[in-house]
DNA sequence: GTGCTGACACAGG
DNA sequence: ACCTGTGCCAGCA
């Protein structure tokens, strides 16, 4: 995107893409985790600036709370997901749902990557 | 100003 | 586990 399209790019669009280019390969986020993080209204705000924005950021990597890959885009994001090793807990060709429980990243502030709860 | 749309979340059945 | 309906918020016609 140029730089006269960055302009455009609504406040929280920018805090939305940034993370999403901090999620390490092989783990992803939730559009509902993003949202939270960034202070935005709604996961579907996120999801609106991944569709419109997100293509130059790793979208595949930003997924839905029951760890389903972006609606209409999940054969590509399977693609990534075999690539970088994502832990998946579907049943492919077809469900490529991502194991949330062992893929789930959350931004460490402090340098301290967690590998999700209990 | 009003209303529709969307790469979502959650509760019910 | 699945599908459906309702709630949500910001952007755009």
């Amino acid at each position: 995107m140029s730089a006269r399209e960055v302009q455009r790019l609504p406040e929280h669009a920018e805090s939305v893409l940034e993370l999403a280019r901090e999620i390490p390969p092989g783990r992803v986020m939730t559009y509902g985790d993003i949202a939270a993080w960034v202070g935005t209204g709604g996961p579907r705000q996120v999801g609106q600036v991944m569709s419109r924005y997100g293509s130059d950021a790793p979208w595949w990597r930003v997924l839905r709370a029951d760890g389903r890959p972006p609606q209409g885009h999940e054969q590509r994001a399977a693609q990534h997901y075999l690539r970088e090793g994502t832990p998946l807990c579907g049943n492919p060709p077809g469900d490529y749902r991502v194991d949330l429980r062992a893929a789930r990243w959350r931004p460490d502030p402090l340098g301290r990557s967690t590998v999700g709860g209990s």
